[in-house]
DNA sequence: ATCTGAATTAACCATTTGGTTAAAGTTTTT
DNA sequence: AAAAACTTTAACCAAATGGTTAATTCAGAT
């Protein structure tokens, strides 16, 4: 029945992810993501009502992807040093497979960020427990005490920085050299880990 | 002489710097800026040709305010330790001085990097001399070990990141209360330092 | 076969946008 | 003070852009 509509909204939706992520809600042109989806300009109307609701659809579908549940990792029964890292190896995972979502997500966010917002609220991403999990290990004395905010931060910041500065450090660091520049973001699986857990570890 | 000439030029950079800044190249629309300049849009074409001519004139001015000289302090002759808490204190400073810097930078340059590039050659930015400062460093034995790519990024996305992705943190992690933000940022000050100095001392 | 409602398209529209032009000020030079 | 050069403006333009419409095609129901 709706076997038609299913597979032209499918191919609606992957054109409008390849476009928006390459050009930005404000960079991207209706026109360029029919002729990628290979269909009229006014079917995209026909199935999103707007160039916004499409984008909206989107970007919801994108921050669902880049929020994985890393709760499993966190709620575990292990010890936390092997939380974090495990934590890191499921992020730079994620990102290794989708190296554009920061750059994305960065400019949306910075562009509006009630978008962002409400799709938290919507389904209800919360960081207290992971800051929770931190501050618990802290007083355990497993690791150096700091505000568990800052340190769940830079996990973060060091998993995610690199790749959404990707076309700097590959120009100014490699020359270009787009093979290194790979190569330099498959060692931070390794290399994250070890900054990490050198910077928390209580020294003996 | 050119008084006048000097005082709308310069009217207009520093309109174009704030839209440019909030909107980026393509969200920002040359009325607005004239707008914001109070001057007639045609007066943008006089002083500057073309958006692209103005937007490169802008994007040079922050580049440039960006990439601060931390020559001085990578060749003093100073412990590394210290070279590496001066330089985090240089780029904090700097970031808390103007927060927005980030945001910008990185959505342009995953927009048209050759811009970028081309700054760079021009004004010849090079990292190997710093990278070569922290090889010794690890030579010498007074690090820990690792490739000084990784620790010159893991430097810059410690103190950078929280500032791009500020509006997603200040809401997850803070409930949108800016002040707690913006004290927040503050820390990082310290934060970072402690931070990066205990991943890389080596350990007696 | 034909009717019906959904899917799809070509042509069109109003607005926005970057950019131009010609004329009117204003300052500097002679 | 007149000429020359520079600065500023209002009005205009062509192209691009998001969106609409009316007509056509197509799939499934009767």
């Amino acid at each position: 029945m709706s076997n038609q509509k299913d597979n032209t909204e499918e191919k609606i939706v992957e054109a409008a992810k390849t476009v928006f992520i390459k050009k930005g809600m404000d960079g991207a042109r209706m026109q360029e993501i029919a002729d990628e989806a290979g269909i009229n300009k006014a079917l995209l109307h026909y199935y999103f009502r707007s160039k916004e609701k499409l984008f909206d659809a989107i970007f919801e579908r994108i921050i669902r992807m880049a929020f994985p549940k890393i709760t499993q990792i966190i709620f575990s029964d292990i010890h936390f040093r092997l939380k974090v890292e495990r934590a890191i190896d499921t992020y730079l995972d994620l990102l290794l497979k989708h190296p554009y979502l920061p750059a994305f997500i960065l400019k949306e966010i910075n562009r509006d960020a009630s978008l962002f917002i409400n799709l938290v609220k919507k389904f209800g991403f919360d960081p207290q427990p992971v800051l929770r999990v931190i501050s618990d290990a802290m007083d355990r004395g497993e690791i150096v005490r700091m505000k568990p905010e800052h340190l769940m931060i830079n996990v973060i910041s060091l998993s995610v920085f690199p790749f959404a500065a990707r076309p700097m450090i590959s120009y100014v660091a490699f020359g270009g050299d787009e093979k290194a520049m790979k190569a330099f973001l498959e060692e931070r699986r390794q290399v994250v880990k070890e900054f990490v857990i050198r910077a928390i570890v209580v020294s003996p």
